[in-house]
DNA sequence: TGACCACATTGAATCGATTCATAACGCGTC
DNA sequence: GACGCGTTATGAATCGATTCAATGTGGTCA
């Protein structure tokens, strides 16, 4: 095997099937305009080099190609599974191709694949931002590449968004807690810098306060990794607290998971003891020990959406659009019946 | 905004920056080499610009780049998700960059991943492949490109692979259903054309055969869709046949939600009237309303394992690993204590 | 027979970054 | 002032596919 030897290429096939490049390339882009005979011969150079064209030189002269980049919070979260699948199913109607990276929401490695994908030529990018500013996203698009938030309003109007009423699906979440009897209030959330929890956490508290308490005080708010370990340290920091609430809301169902995992083990029923209402309503929410309480997000459309007005390209208005989530209610934060 | 403006090129800051192109581009490559004044001048210029590689032209030049593509079977899986992780850790520990993309296990979706991968140039690729044959791999191999076949082991010498026994798995699987004393087991398994049902299929009957039963008389197999909608089929089939058999092996834990959220509908008691075992152990496995009994595969070594070998490059021998997978006992196969 | 047209094919210019042989420069030494 | 050495900077050649104006080849019709 040679270990260095140049990749075949088209200039190789050329003058294996006696004709120019330019033909050779018609036959890859045009073959309509190349007669039987010719196109036959250069195809079979093509299969006797096992000849692949090399993208880079290809997209260099064409300029832009047919993909698209998508960068997500963090891909083994159902939830960005489940978008980015919407994404691709798009997409490949139209038969372009996805590229996923996840940011583990550090700012840090979404500009590293912000300009990677930059770098490799792509149409747009569709992305969840991580920091406060998308700044270097106006940029971005500055230079002729489409830009969409994903799950995430857009601050300017210029910029495309889909995005999913967070502070409705907190308010949700909560007010069904305050239904149920709670007054005391445990709130698994993450960071503030992660739209998303600030978002559910705003509506939390509004909820609160439309319901005439005071939001400080009826609310204990514990910040996690956005995991279900992350929900099991904060049922352990919970539990030792003197005055535990009798609620607990996740900021999404893995962090649920855990801390349904968690409070099993340490004898604490759930609902009779305290109750439980995640966020995302995964597919095996429903299905879990005690079935769990959860805000359901159009997580598919959300990412077909976004990629529809990717594809409308770049001069095309810009739309925003804000999907309402849904409260599905289950055994976990319901009293049993007796 | 201009909409089709030329991207600013390595020249517009050489201009710029009153300097030769080819200083820019040591500016950008090989910053020792140049001197502080010229290169802050030419900092600036890059600044000023907002100029961005152009990847395709520099990758044109240069060869190859620090890019690998895997191509796994369904990402929405979370065997996959975790693989992929795995692989990720180990490849920004390197400074590489991963791309990945889901064939969803049909052939041609994998072979124009694979091309797309080829085209733009990685340095190569993780496969966990659709097919029996892996000539087009071999291909592609040729072709100077890294292959590391992923959770499949290789049926050549040359190419490396990392993989689980699937036989074993399946094997300790209906060893477990056998010792529980059932006799008539059900496999809700994908097609035979995917190895790794054909593998735990075989695994099954063998430790049918070793216990001395028919395995065409004592199991019996329904194909179904490898999700959690597939476990539903499934299981309807199962309750509408007469002889309803007293166990249940899922090929993986989403087919042994759907089974276990059926099961629960249809009023059938797990494991009471019908034992159930997965495959995976995925995060949730342990917490659903029964918990499942399921097979562990060291997901995260595994991609990252994989990951080592395609980093070793193209003159490494070759390296095959086969893990070992491991039963966790849950109740949804034990019966209950009294 | 010659004019004209449709169709096929050619080959050189082009995209933008990298590389490397060569030139320019600065500085110290004899 | 000539020489040599080390450091910087230059610019033309290069990678491989695409594009398009120009050329070539028959064929048809007056």
């Amino acid at each position: 095997m040679s270990p260095r030897t140049r990749r075949t290429s088209i200039a190789d096939v050329a003058r294996r099937a006696g004709v120019s490049v330019g033909t050779v390339s018609n036959v890859l882009n045009r073959p309509d305009r190349v007669s039987p005979t010719t196109r036959e011969r250069v195809e079979a150079a093509i299969a006797e080099l096992s000849f692949v064209r090399n993208g880079s030189a290809r997209q260099l002269r064409a300029g832009r190609i047919t993909t698209v980049g998508a960068i997500v919070l963090d891909i083994s979260n159902p939830f960005f599974t489940d978008v980015t699948r919407g994404i691709e199913e798009r997409l490949t109607a139209d038969d372009y191709t996805l590229m996923v990276a996840s940011s583990d929401r550090e700012p840090e490695r979404e500009a590293r694949y912000l300009r990677l994908f930059e770098e490799h030529g792509v149409r747009g990018v569709m992305v969840v931002p991580t920091g406060e500013s998308i700044d270097h996203l106006l940029a971005v698009r500055e230079r002729g590449i489409g830009v969409v938030l994903l799950d995430h309003p857009s601050p300017v109007d210029s910029v495309s968004s889909v995005a999913v009423d967070d502070v409705l699906g907190g308010a949700l979440a909560t007010r069904h807690l305050l239904d149920q009897g709670h007054t005391r209030i445990a709130f698994l959330n993450g960071t503030h810098s992660i739209r998303q929890c600030a978002d559910r956490l705003e509506g939390a508290r509004r909820a609160l306060a439309d319901a005439g308490r005071d939001p400080d005080a009826a609310l204990v708010e514990v910040t996690v990794p956005l995991d279900a370990n992350g929900g099991e340290t904060g049922i352990r920091a919970l539990l030792e607290a003197d005055d535990r609430p009798t609620a607990v809301f996740c900021v999404n169902d893995l962090v649920a998971l855990g801390a349904l995992r968690t409070l099993r083990r340490a004898g604490v029923s759930v609902p009779d003891d305290v109750a439980l209402v995640g966020y995302d309503d995964v597919t095996f929410a429903a299905e879990l020990a005690t079935p769990l309480t959860s805000v359901r997000q159009p997580r598919h459309e959300l990412g077909a959406r976004a990629a529809d007005m990717m594809l409308r390209g770049t001069d095309a208005p810009a739309e925003h659009v804000v999907f309402k989530p849904e409260l599905v209610v289950r055994e976990s934060s319901t009293t049993r019946a007796p």
